[in-house]
DNA sequence: TCAATAGTGTCTTTGAGACACTATCGC
DNA sequence: GCGATAGTGTCTCAAAGACACTATTGA
């Protein structure tokens, strides 16, 4: 261990610290924004204006201000980034990423957070980028055990976002087992249909349909019935009763998926 | 929506960025160093020297340096506070907490992880700390629904460290159910009784004896048994066969808690 | 009528809860 | 023998997997 010059060894700096004696940092937050559509799992990327990764995909984000949180900051790119100002919107921190070279101007931490919205509206480009839309989890060249052949049409990330969505996708997946979370993707009122539709789109396997059923019921709070039924559009079929979200935010015992590895390095 | 000036709507400052266009953060590390003793869930604290705060405990941790990642200035910071220095220990990202005003002095950003260790040597205080001991979880002043009636010889935590501890306690509570982390705790070789007894500190409750062995041994790979076995020290009692960790790491399906509330808000 | 979607019934298997029982040690 | 700890056997019940079946709509 050397013994280089460092303020305040294993504690904060005293009350009238120098700003030079220790290393400045930006701290910015990261956002994945991500949504069933399509039967896909979706997540909102801008698309970069300068360099570096000049033209290449990212996660939208920004700086956290002087004077606000870290959570105040993810709120406030959300609003910005998708138009939807909802506070009911289902927001949580993900994890931070904070490797030295990860940006290659300067030295910033970034804390990556999901967002899970329900049929969202079109985005809008911002400013500084040249665009920004919707993609499909599948479309983008992401870290981890790859299903199937190669692709060589997959979208590349800048910076180390693709890292950082493989981690919300896992986040997401493992979620929709113990919690409830499933009806944050789902705009109200909705069919257990389009729940199950919801679960296989994020798992990339479909639940039993009677199953899916007896355990969704069956989970107290989890979703509560609305008078009324949805006539199923275009080519026929049964009406399906309409449900909301229930109180419940833990599913337990948790609804497992069936194809996870048992042991993991 | 305000329209205040603010660097590169949204994204990361330019190149040739002006260092005074965002605000500069001080990012720490705070450690939750967790371990299993005495039938307790325990937890590594420092006394403070200095204002604020002083001679009030808090969680170990310091500033990231200039060149090393965030989790590298965790392993370093867990090294030089426990004296462990072994690669092998558990450690994981807990969760970054950055309200504007969580330190007084400035504005700083705190990355929390987790670190469970078996069996540590005693704690050497540093030199900006008066003292460094473990806690009992059960005898510090932290958030949340408290069991039975209020104790008034509880230790009262610095900054908002007392919630840093109950979410990582929160963390633990929930990863013995689901993964084999528990073996983390036990110093090797273990018997089943040990791992009982672990599951027995962290959740408060004591699992079924028959149970808990039928479902740690069918359970692939989370543990190993070892030739020999352990006498049961002093007064007697039959040797228990001796385990090592296993594989595994995830615990599918997983091992319940019994008194978890169905509804969370 | 058929296709399509919604919804039910039920048999089987897995695994957890409860708890009585046996085994092997030190004394 | 006793107390203490380790370990087994087994009955019951909750819940998931599998899958056949019925119900209600539009065309």
């Amino acid at each position: 261990m050397t013994t280089r010059p460092r303020p305040q060894e294993g504690d904060l700096a005293p009350p009238e610290y120098d700003p030079h004696a220790f290393p400045p940092f930006a701290v910015t937050v990261d956002l994945a924004v991500l949504t069933v559509a399509a039967g896909a799992l979706q997540i909102l990327l801008v698309q970069r204006d300068e360099p570096p990764f000049q033209g290449a995909w990212a996660l939208p984000g920004g700086f956290v201000l002087k004077d606000e949180s870290v959570e105040e900051a993810a709120r406030r790119e959300l609003a910005e980034e998708t138009g939807l100002s909802d506070t009911t919107i289902h927001l949580e921190q993900l994890a931070t990423y904070g490797a030295p070279d990860r940006d290659p101007r300067m030295r910033v931490v970034s804390v990556a957070h999901v967002a899970l919205v329900a049929d969202p509206p079109e985005p809008v480009a911002g400013g500084d980028a040249a665009a920004a839309r919707y993609w499909p989890l599948d479309d983008l060249d992401l870290p981890g055990p790859r299903a199937g052949r190669r692709r060589h049409d997959l979208v590349s990330l800048a910076f180390d976002h693709a890292q950082i969505v493989a981690d919300a996708r896992e986040r997401v997946r493992a979620k929709l087992e113990y919690t409830t979370l499933a009806t944050a993707f789902a705009p109200e009122p909705f069919t257990l249909s389009d729940l199950r539709r919801i679960y296989t789109a994020v798992w990339g396997t479909e639940p039993d349909l009677a199953n899916f059923r007896r355990k969704v019921l069956s989970a107290t709070g989890m979703v509560v019935p609305e008078d009324g039924a949805r006539p199923s559009g275009g080519s026929g079929g049964r009406p399906a009763q309409l449900y909301r979200r229930g109180p419940a935010v833990d599913l337990r015992p948790p609804m497992l998926r069936a194809d996870v590895a048992e042991v993991r390095t």
